[in-house]
Order: C-alpha cells, then structure tokens, then sequence
RNA sequence: GCCCGGGUGGUGAAAUGGUAGACACUGGGGACUUAAAAUCCCCUGACCGUUAGGUCGUACCGGUUCGAGUCCGGUCCCGGGCACCA
C-alpha cells in the first residue's frame, strides 16, 4: 500500500503516519472513552445480536441472507449479549443544529443525515394495562390526531412486558413460542420492513385513554425495542402497514379522518387514506381538520393526563462492544462487588494479549486469555475480570483526524498547540457511503471532546467533498460465493460451472472486485495514471472501472513533452509570428490557464480542465511556425505550469528543459492576463421558432438592436422568414436571435 | 420498502434555460515506411439525400417556456446507505 502511494507520487507527510491498531493510537482511544464515561455518555445494556449457532459467531446484518447464515447456512439466531453504547442519541439535536454551519457539505449528504436523525414530533400516550393495578403501555405516535382510529396494540417482540402479558393462559407456551420465533427474526431496518408482517395475540387488552375502548395487544414483527418506546397504536384506516395487518388478522377498522366532501366506509377501503382530512367519531375534535387540530389534541391530552407531547429521534445510540480481537480493548473492569469499573488512566493502555487462541467458541477471542482477563478491581482491588470485547472500528476513525495533526505526541492523545494550528479539518474528502455512519460518528466525536474542553472546534471539517465511489462488476455464485474476474468462465463459475450472479458494485475486498492502479504505473508511469483519473470523469460521480482511455492520455503527455522539445527550437530561434496566430496562441493559453486555476482552486471539475489542457496542446502544435518566439515561450511555459501538479514528473522535468534552475514547485502559477482572453469577434445563432437555422459572425460589441437588423439581413432569416414580419424576436447578445413566427 | 444520487453516441463524457455530443477511447479511411510499430491528418449519434440540406434524438410519459439534457409533476431502470463490511 505504503509502496503504491510512493510510486503513484501522492504527496503525503510519512512523519505523520499512525496507526490505529497501535497501542500508542489506541492507548488514547481508551483514554477518549474514560473521558466519555465520566461525562456520562457510556451506558451498559443489553443488546441482539445475529448469532450463528453453527460458525459460534456474531454476524454482521450483511452476513445474513434471509434469516441464515452467508457461510453454512445455519438459521441465525437473536441473541441479547451485554454491550456498550455511546450515547448518541441525546445529542441529536445538536448534531441537526450543526449542519447550520456546514454550509460547505454537500446538500445530499446533510439531506441523508437530517433523515438518519429522524426528528419527529408527535406524543407520548399510556393506555393502561387491563386487569392490571395501574401498569401501562406507553406509545410514541406521531398521529395523535388518530388516536380515536385505534383498533389494535402492536408492540415489539422484544418488548420487557411480553412475558408478563402473555403467562397465565391456556396457551401461553405456543405464545411464547411463536414470540420466540419472531424474536428470531432480526432487526435490520432492511429486514423489518421487507419481511412478511406477522403478528401474535397475546391475549390480554388495554384501555384506549381517549375513548376508554378496549384495544387488543399483538406482538408484531415490525415493531422494533430501540424506536420509540416499543409500542404502538395501529390505527388500521389511516396507516398502510396497520391496514395490511388489520386485514391479514382480521381485526376492526374504524374511520376518524375523512376526505374533504367524502365519507368513507371502512369495510371498502381497499388501502389505508393517509392524506390529511376532517375529523370524525372523535369526540370534540371531529369535524376539524386533522392536522390543524393536532396541537390542540397534544395540549388536550397533557390536560388530562393521558399523555405529552414528545420528540423522538430515529437516531440511535452508538453499539461499541465487538466480540472480536482487533480493536481498542474496552476499558472497564467487571467486579462482583463494585459493578462495572473504569481501568484508571494511568493504567492505559490496556493491550490486546497475545496468548490468544482464534477458534470460535462463541466467546469475544479475549475471553480465553488468562492473563488478559484476570484482574484486580481498580475500586476495591479484589479479584476481577476484564471486559472481553473490544470496541468498534469506527471509534478509531472518528478522532483520527486528530492524531495526524499531533502524531507524535507522547502524554496526550493531542497536543492542543497542534489542534490550534491545523484544526478544524480544511477539506475532507470520503466516498458518500459513509454519509450517515461516519461522518455523523466523527461529528458526534467532535461535538464531545469540544464540550470537555479538549478542542476549539465544534464541527471537525468545514469542507466535505464525496468523491463518487470505483465501481466495478463483481460475481457470486450460489456454492463458491464471491468470485475474482478469472474464476469466472463465460457467465458461468470457473469451479462448478454453476451460473454465477453478476452486479456492478462499489469496489471491496468481500466482492473481490478491486483493481489496483499498479498496473498502470507499470505500463504507462504515474503521471498517466494520476492524470487519467482526472480526465476519466468528474471526480464526484461514480465511476464503473474501465481503462481503455489511459492511451490517450499517455499520449497528450508524450504530445506535451514533444511540443516543449520543439518549442526550444523556436524559441532560440527568436522569430516574429503573425498578429493572428499570436493572438490565438495566447487566447488558448490564457483562457486555458484561467479554467485550471479556476478548476485546482474551486471547482474541481478536473475531466473538464483536462480536456482544456488537450486543446492547449492542439493550439501550441498548430502555432508553433506561425507564432513569434516569446508567445510560444509564454504558452509552453503555461502549459507546464498547468500540467504539473497533476503530472508532477514530467512537470518537473520540462521546467528544467525549458531552462529554470528552481524547482516548478517552488515557482509561482502565472497570472491569467485578461487582455488576451478578448475575443473580437463572436459567432451568433439565428434560431426560427426555436430551431437552429444558421449562423453569422458579427462583432463581439454588437449590442442588440444592430444585432436584430444583422440577423433579419441573414440568410437564413430570408429563408425562413420569407419576407413575413415575425410575431416575436428574441435577441441574445453575443448568443442567439430567434424569430417566432 | 424507506432515504440519497445517477441515466446523454459503440465507450468515458461536455454543455450560466440559448448551436446537444467539447475533449478522449474504439472503429473506418489516408499520409509516412521496404514493412511493422510509433507519429500525423480526415471521418465517426441515427435515418433520408449525390451534394446543398432535412427529419429524429439526452431512460419513458406529461407540463412550463420564444427556446428544456438543464426547471416542474409522474413512471421505469441502475448505484449508494439502512446502524456488526468499514
């Protein structure tokens, strides 16, 4: 990697090199996390994971292809393990606040976190539990204005009251049993709202506050612990996925919104009506529009106390705990008698042991270490185990930043001298598929450790820029899974002739689809290799990998560097051109020159200043004889100048040919002189109705009326026009005229 | 399914609401050469036409506009994300 980036001639600072798999990064990792502690934003508490029984491992969600296991197969199971989270979510409102003044982000990528926070307002509201002395269930809904609507109570398999509701019944263990199986199911968003709606009765009812009815409770497979409260009100007429549930399950359906000037009939509703409309059946509130009345409902149901108003966020808290190897240790001690206890700074870092055994048993790889293990509570100093698992990967890039402003630093994670001077982050440039994960991590970092007082900033990089990801086709067949582009034969599985399943997918080293760009420093050298990923396409979109056009970028290199060798001959020759080929020399260089300042320093449209960067080339070849020694210095010199920070080699190379002594990086980019981008003449379009009809040239200060009486004289104005006076004239100076008629 | 992007020649693409296809790749033709490579020049969206020129054309359908690849509404397809790939 380290070897590739030297080659490519990517211009990185090795002092600064880190790694976060070291213990002098990591150390500061753990050293973040005690600080996160002690500001209360850690939390211990139990958490699902996709288990495989047979491979004796947590698997990822992507791991799991409808409820089995990617490797053998084996049903996955859920199971609930005691894990650490960041709490993420009490800073969601923040972290909305913040994309106030990240006006230089990308509108899509702030778009995409606004919609992972998810803010909703809506209420919080408690039915009460049957036969029960004062236990509820709390709601989060978002339509209080439905309540009335409400037929039926969903809550999540995992929900801490399903036992309790569901014991004591004849069938309470067939219950439980299908609960179990839902609770089975998993609980990726992807997941949930994909799979088949399934649903169980448990038996049991609780009271509608608003109208006292009695509201059936189910268990329901959509329903997810960590949104919202874990319940909530099916309102089967005004919500689609109620509806389909309702009517799978049979249950009621009862209208509270109507259609303006319509009255529905629940028994022929054929889909939920979630629109806006007037109220009905409920209670003071009917015939007032539903969402004009919401506010009033809110206050009204706070009145009574049946329930508040609320906000909630999709937002959830960070899951840190990994039961892998390769991460920062989680540094907390388990002690029978002081609980969870935070190792002492002091005592950072605490190490990965190297005593480990990697077969699976189903334990973080930790576990089996004695020494790693066995401890003595940092509180009471009894004898006590470490935590076994390991933290998320993305806590090590989400401070990183970081670290590459201060990498040396011994007794801090960073110096803040060093942080003064280089943070926040100028320009910070990732693919888009981190939008919403770490891009909100790294926020969410830096929003802490500005409010411990630990750096200046609050939003870690004041530029984002995502440039579009590699593409490129990947393979996988049934039995051999992911495929390289060799071990595919035709469509088919090179292993078992199996026909293999084709997609074109960001580049990764699961869909063995990564190409590398040694290849083409080999054959073509660097310089062709960087500027042929300018020139391919824009540098924000993506792109399907293909290099069939690297020849032609060699070639405007080896074009460049024979024009300069020519022009060394023209130069001495110290001729006197022609005024026009002078002057289109410099017109060519100069607007050239203008476009790739404009481009390096603004826009980054990189394929659009390479293509002018080739017209360039045209222009000094063309004008070589015909222009006078000092213009064809000028434009070469230019060219070079523009070329070199994208080729840097040959840049380098040139400027000494053409007789400097000081490196071209220490050399100034020259000034775009304006007088030569003056163009005397300019060609104007004569548009009939719209179409293209011809062309004149005219003087490029030929204001509007001359320009009118100069296109009814056109040619093709006498075509068209046919001598009739047109019903309108529209004049573009320096553009188009165009005659309706 | 939801959110965010994208869709323009054989290919990568260009185009402040104003000449669609700049610049390249591929392909075709030619020059140079004993020959080949390299290099250079010309052509290359489709259809009609000898030329001049014309018609169509920016995923699809509709709208706004003197004028739409560009703006608006809807549809289809592809990619990214959906919280343990990182």
């Amino acid at each position: 990697m380290k070897e590739q980036m030297h080659s490519a001639g990517w211009g990185f600072d090795w002092d600064r090199e880190i790694s976060t798999s070291e213990e002098d990064y990591y150390k500061w990792t753990q050293w973040i996390f005690l600080q996160f502690w002690k500001k209360g934003l850690v939390e211990y508490k139990k958490a699902p994971v996709n288990w495989c029984p047979s491979c004796m491992t947590v698997l990822a969600n992507e791991q799991v292809h409808e409820g089995h296991c990617e490797r053998c197969d084996t049903a996955v199971e859920q199971k609930d393990l005691w894990q650490w989270f960041y709490k993420m979510s009490a800073y969601a409102d923040k972290l909305l606040e913040g994309h106030k003044q990240l006006d230089q982000w990308p509108e899509r990528v702030i778009k995409m976190q606004q919609e992972w926070i998810g803010r909703s307002e809506g209420a919080r509201v408690k039915f009460a539990l049957e036969g029960s002395d004062g236990k509820f269930i709390e709601v989060f809904t978002t339509r209080p204005d439905t309540l009335w609507g409400v037929t039926f109570m969903s809550i999540a398999p995992a929900h801490e009251m399903v036992e309790e509701l569901i014991s004591g019944q004849s069938d309470s263990a067939e219950k439980l049993a299908e609960v179990k199986r839902l609770r089975s199911q998993g609980t990726s968003e992807l997941e949930v709202v994909t799979r088949e709606k399934e649903g169980v009765f448990t038996g049991r009812y609780c009271i509608n506050p608003v109208n006292g009815e009695r509201v059936p409770i189910w268990v329901a497979n959509f329903v997810l612990m960590n949104y919202g409260t874990g319940a909530v009100m099916a309102v089967p007429t005004h919500d689609q996925r109620d509806f389909e549930f309702a009517k799978k399950y049979g249950m009621d359906l009862k209208v509270v919104i109507n259609p303006q000037d319509e009255s529905l009939d629940s028994s022929a509703m054929k889909a939920a009506f979630v629109d806006d409309g007037v109220l009905v059946n409920s209670a003071d509130f009917s015939g007032r529009n539903n969402r004009e009345a919401m506010h009033d409902i809110i206050e009204w149901l706070d009145a009574k106390g049946f329930g508040k108003k609320s906000i909630h966020y999709r937002l959830r808290d960070w899951l840190l705990s990994r039961q892998r190897y390769w991460g920062a240790p989680i540094p907390i001690v388990h002690c029978e008698k002081c609980g969870t206890v935070p190792v002492e700074e002091s005592d950072l870092p605490v190490r990965l042991p190297m005593d480990v055994e990697f077969k699976p048993k189903g334990e973080s790889p930790l576990k089996c270490s004695e020494s790693f293990m066995n401890v003595k509570c940092p509180k009471c100093g009894a004898a006590a185990k470490r935590d076994p698992d390991t933290m998320d990967t993305f806590v090590d890039s989400s401070w990183y930043y970081l670290r590459y402003m201060s990498p040396k630093c011994a007794d801090k994670a960073f110096d803040p001298k060093d942080i003064a001077e280089w943070g926040p982050v100028d320009v910070y440039i990732g693919g888009v598929e981190h939008a919403t994960m770490h891009l909100i991590y790294f926020r969410f970092f830096a929003r802490v450790l500005h409010e411990l007082g630990l750096i200046p900033f609050v939003e870690p990089a004041t530029k984002l820029f995502c440039q579009g990801m590699v593409c490129k086709i990947a393979h996988y067949c049934e039995t051999h899974k992911w495929l390289g582009e060799d071990e595919v034969v035709e469509g088919k599985c090179k292993h078992c002739g199996l026909p293999v399943r084709s997609e074109v997918a960001k580049m990764s080293k699961t869909k063995l689809n990564v190409v590398s760009p040694e290849t083409i420093i080999e054959k073509f050298g660097a310089d062709t290799m960087r500027m042929y990923i300018l020139s391919d396409n824009p540098p924000d979109r993506d792109q399907i990998w293909n290099d069939d056009g690297v020849v032609g970028t060699s070639r405007a290199l080896n074009r460049i560097w024979d024009s300069c060798m020519d022009s060394i001959e023209r130069v001495r020759a110290n001729a006197t051109g022609t005024a026009d080929a002078d002057r289109e020399l410099r017109f060519a260089a100069h607007s050239t020159l203008a476009k790739c300042r404009q481009t390096y320093e603004e826009s980054w449209q990189f394929n659009t200043a390479m293509a002018r960067i080739n017209e360039l080339i045209a222009a000094i070849r063309k004008q070589m004889a015909n222009a006078s020694s000092h213009v064809v210095k000028e434009a070469v010199e230019i060219l070079v100048k523009i070329v070199a920070p994208v080729a840097p080699h040959i840049g380098e190379e040139l400027w000494a040919e053409l007789g400097h002594t000081e490196s071209i990086f220490r050399s100034d980019m020259p000034v775009v002189d304006q007088t030569a981008l003056v163009k005397d003449e300019v060609t104007v379009v004569i548009q009939v109705n719209g179409k293209l009809r011809g062309q004149i040239n005219v003087a490029a200060s030929t204001g509007k009326d001359e320009l009118q009486k100069l296109a009814l004289e056109s040619d093709a104005a006498k075509k068209y026009l046919e001598g009739a006076a047109p019903k309108k004239i529209i004049v573009v100076p320096g553009k188009l005229v165009n005659f309706v008629i």
